[in-house]
DNA sequence: CGGATATTGACATCATGATGTCAATTTTGG
DNA sequence: CCAAAATTGACATCATGATGTCAATATCCG
């Protein structure tokens, strides 16, 4: 039997919770495909209209992507489904000619009223039971790993390779075609 | 401001923790990347490998992705590639002759060895001062949310739409393009 | 035994996430 | 003001997840 790496009892439980976790978001994104499927919305959609809802003011692509923790390209291109969709709508920014301002449509408003309103029930049913203590602490401990796994505490930047250099071939992903 | 629909506490702090949930996610999905780059694999076959590893007798293709509670497509795609690479075979099922049996090479468990000997000393940063408390809360809760959330508690069954009567078109999916 | 049904591997398509790159623009530093 | 650096939108590529489909095979049931 091979010697296992020394890990500390937290350890070992974040080591064996993973895949749950993993099955966990999978299984919640599932869920929110199919509640939002008819109303045109996918997970991901669902999500960055979402972030647009939450903010206060006006956001371009590059912040929103900010906020959701996820690759500015990427972004990018869902909200562009979603303007094509007519849940968004891309408005001249004052401050800056090359980046509008996403801006909630009436038909974006209301899409994500009704999936939330769609949502309730279900999370209702999901946590039937639950206890509330325990559900508290895993808001806690979610937050906190978040925290500590975020690329650098405290900046919310997305470090980008800024490429020209080519400093470094990367060749870290396997490409085995 | 639109009246909310109504929610349980519970259900409210599912609702506020899933984004946490995700990022938290992606976040994991992201460093095992990271780590287990220069070792040839990817977060995805890490985790593939490791349902073989923990598998105690061989499986087939379908039954890893039972395990795994992924679709059997994507797991088998991923299974070629880790034969590609040598770090899987399959051997001829006694059983079914369609179906072979994923078996472990030396590669694929050194491999994997050495993956979960680099993730040690991050599974120990990352819960370093955590309360052990919390912690098994938190598993207990991402157990609980892993169960409710099945497709159907007690059976491991994928439900694939048995296709052939084409008994309906599933317009869930929207096709934008 | 023999047909109906389920399982399994394989292939295809689309949505998504990660990453690299580039040009246009803004910001910064002198 | 001007040049260097950073930001931003856009495009491209690859890995992955979800889904549909099909043929081969296995299992079930009469």
């Amino acid at each position: 039997m091979p010697p296992k790496p020394a890990r500390t009892p937290a350890a070992e439980i974040l080591t064996s919770v993973t895949m749950d976790l993993f099955r966990v978001d999978h299984l919640i994104l599932n869920a929110g495909d199919r509640l939002a499927a008819h109303l045109g919305l996918t997970g991901t959609r669902w999500q960055i209209l979402g972030a647009v809802v939450r903010s206060t003011t006006p956001q371009t692509v590059a912040g929103l992507s900010r906020d959701l923790g996820s690759n500015r390209q990427n972004v990018q291109r869902v909200i562009h489904d979603l303007v094509r969709l007519e849940m968004l709508t891309l408005e001249p920014n004052p401050k800056h000619r090359r980046a509008p301002l996403v801006v909630l449509t009436g038909k974006g408003r209301q899409t994500y009223d009704a999936a939330m309103k769609l949502q309730a029930p279900w999370a209702n049913a999901v946590t039937q039971g639950m206890g509330l203590d325990d559900l508290l602490t895993f808001q806690r401990v979610i937050a906190e790993l978040r925290t500590r796994l975020a690329p650098r505490p405290g900046l919310t930047e997305n470090i980008e390779v800024r490429g020209k250099g080519k400093t470094g071939p990367a060749t870290a992903t396997t490409n085995p075609g």
